[in-house]
DNA sequence: AATATTTGGTTTATAAAATAAACTAATTTA
DNA sequence: TAAATTAGTTTATTTTATAAACCAAATATT
């Protein structure tokens, strides 16, 4: 009946992040900052957790002589994210 | 964009109880653990932080010489918890 | 009748998470 | 040239979720 909810993505921050993601093509470090209200530090933790799961592709460069990272959800991601507002729904849709 | 998710029912187990409190007029304890998978530590844990955030009733009693606990959503809890749902729409809407 | 098991929990300990604070390194700006 | 900003990472701290250990009463077993 309440099927598990996948702890990656049962997190606010990286909830925002593939939200985010998944309605855009990709989006840098800073924006993902501004759109979510993290902090540097935090995003960066969870950017990391996100990536090491296979969910969103990281691609670290350089604008000029900036460091610049780049996020991508994949296709792994997408399912997951998927999968997540699913189950969720199972837990919301009680009331009806 | 991204509002605030209630913390206290951004819990599996948590989101779970009131899930199935705001469908019924009151459950008891071992109803919740069975419906819910828990094991009977984690769910009194958190049944116990529902009803310090007055999210919950809490009613401890005997049936015969057994206790029993039956819980029930209040006021406070479903709004709550409708809020929390809004919220999270948020979150999960983006991709259409 | 004594012992083991089950029921309905609570309390305590542990592992995992989220988050912020502190730091780095380069770049502007004053 | 010193101070502040940008774009992050690493590390430390606080919270959380969760399970393990425990308790008291009831029921079943030998």
């Amino acid at each position: 009946m309440f099927e598990e909810l996948d702890p990656l993505l049962h997190s606010q921050l990286r909830l925002a992040v593939m939200s985010i993601l998944i309605s855009v093509d990709e989006a840098d470090f800073v924006y993902l900052k501004e759109q979510t209200g993290a902090t540097a530090g935090n995003l960066s933790v969870q950017i990391e957790k996100l990536k090491e799961a296979g969910y969103i592709g990281v691609n670290k460069s350089f604008r000029g002589k900036m460091p610049c990272t780049v996020c991508s959800i994949t296709k792994k991601g997408i399912s997951a994210f998927e999968a997540y507002t699913r189950a969720l729904q199972g837990y919301l849709g009680k009331k009806n």
